[in-house]
DNA sequence: AATCGTTTCAACCGCGTTGGA
DNA sequence: ATCCAACGCGGTTGAAACGAT
């Protein structure tokens, strides 16, 4: 099924906004509330299309919009919920009263991400093999958290290449009896246990699961994702070979163990809205004083 | 002063989700 | 159960601003 472009109408003006465009928008919203997006323009008298309206409002014409540049506690703000919930934006916007998704993501893609690799590479530097490797050393050794941060998601990106191409290599070779009905969500789920797993989140889970049941730990995570358990830090990035892969998805009386793993992401993030909410917006900022990234002192 | 390369960010695009008919 | 309009989100684009030569 087909999706008709939101308005494909001839004549309707794009691109930046005028002054007297703002005022329309403002003055309709003010007045009868934002919604219904596909009638406003024509209701508010503007030539625009209600996808645009709606944009511009959310992201520039709000009142409640706070402008200028981050202060370091939403920077460090950002830093931890997107090693949480990844580039989920409006989530972390959501945790950052004043500042837009867009505007978050521009921020990460501009500033944090350039610092980000940096760090990462100032880390990569100081060893020899494999790029992929040093990454994954980086994001279990390193004493710098950014580096850490950055390497984590490169290990996962990495890995989730190495598998991609793995899975479309032996794709022939599966049989559709035993693969078909199973096989998106298992293969999926390495993917979402690599992330939290090399996350902070994992490390908690790693310390929770160790203390309290005895069940958890990389072997249960691993086998709850149906990997082998040196494949949560694969060989070429420290562990064993992808050969192995093709177990994925074989370990079904794990899936307690792997909910649970969620579950406990969820918590943390819950945990951390509720911090957020209860007490500060912001983490406080000693815990990254002895940080010595770039990207714990952007602010001269 | 002119040119070129880089950075920034507002705006657009396309896809997924939701809810009502 | 199905369709579809409306909405929201994340990724991408492109023009303006800025800095270097």
């Amino acid at each position: 099924m087909g999706r008709t472009p939101c308005c494909d109408s001839k004549g309707i003006k794009k691109g930046p906004w005028a002054p007297e465009e703002d005022k329309l928008l403002v003055d309709y919203v003010q007045a009868n509330g934002p919604g219904n997006w596909r009638m406003l323009p024509k209701l508010a008298g503007l030539n625009r299309c209600g996808k645009s309206c709606r944009l511009r409002w959310t992201n520039y014409l709000r009142p409640d919009i706070k402008r200028g540049p981050f202060t370091p506690e939403e920077h460090n703000s950002i830093l931890h919920l997107h090693a949480i919930v990844g580039n989920k934006w409006s989530m972390i916007a959501a945790q950052l009263p004043g500042r837009t998704d867009n505007e978050i993501k521009n921020y990460w893609n501009t500033h944090m991400k350039k610092q980000l690799r940096q760090d990462a590479l100032a880390v990569a530097v100081a060893g020899e093999g494999a790029a992929a490797a040093q990454l994954a050393r980086a994001a279990t050794a390193s004493s710098c958290p950014a580096a850490r941060h950055m390497a984590q998601w490169e290990t996962a990106r990495l890995e989730a290449e190495a598998r991609l191409s793995l899975f479309s290599s032996s794709a022939t070779t599966v049989t559709s009896a035993t693969a078909s009905s199973s096989s998106s969500t298992e293969h999926a789920a390495p993917d979402i246990f690599l992330r939290l797993w090399n996350s902070e989140v994992g490390d908690s889970f790693r310390g929770a699961a160790v203390q309290q049941q005895g069940h958890g730990g990389p072997e249960a995570c691993a086998a709850a994702a149906g990997v082998p358990a040196q494949q949560a830090l694969p060989a070429e990035l420290g562990g064993d070979d992808y050969s192995a892969a093709s177990t994925y998805g074989t370990e079904a009386a794990a899936d307690d163990d792997y909910q649970a793993f969620l579950d406990l992401a969820m918590e943390e993030f819950a945990l951390l809205q509720g911090r957020l909410g209860a007490f500060s917006v912001f983490p406080q900022a000693d815990v990254f004083a002895d940080a010595p990234c770039s990207l714990f002192a952007p602010f001269e």
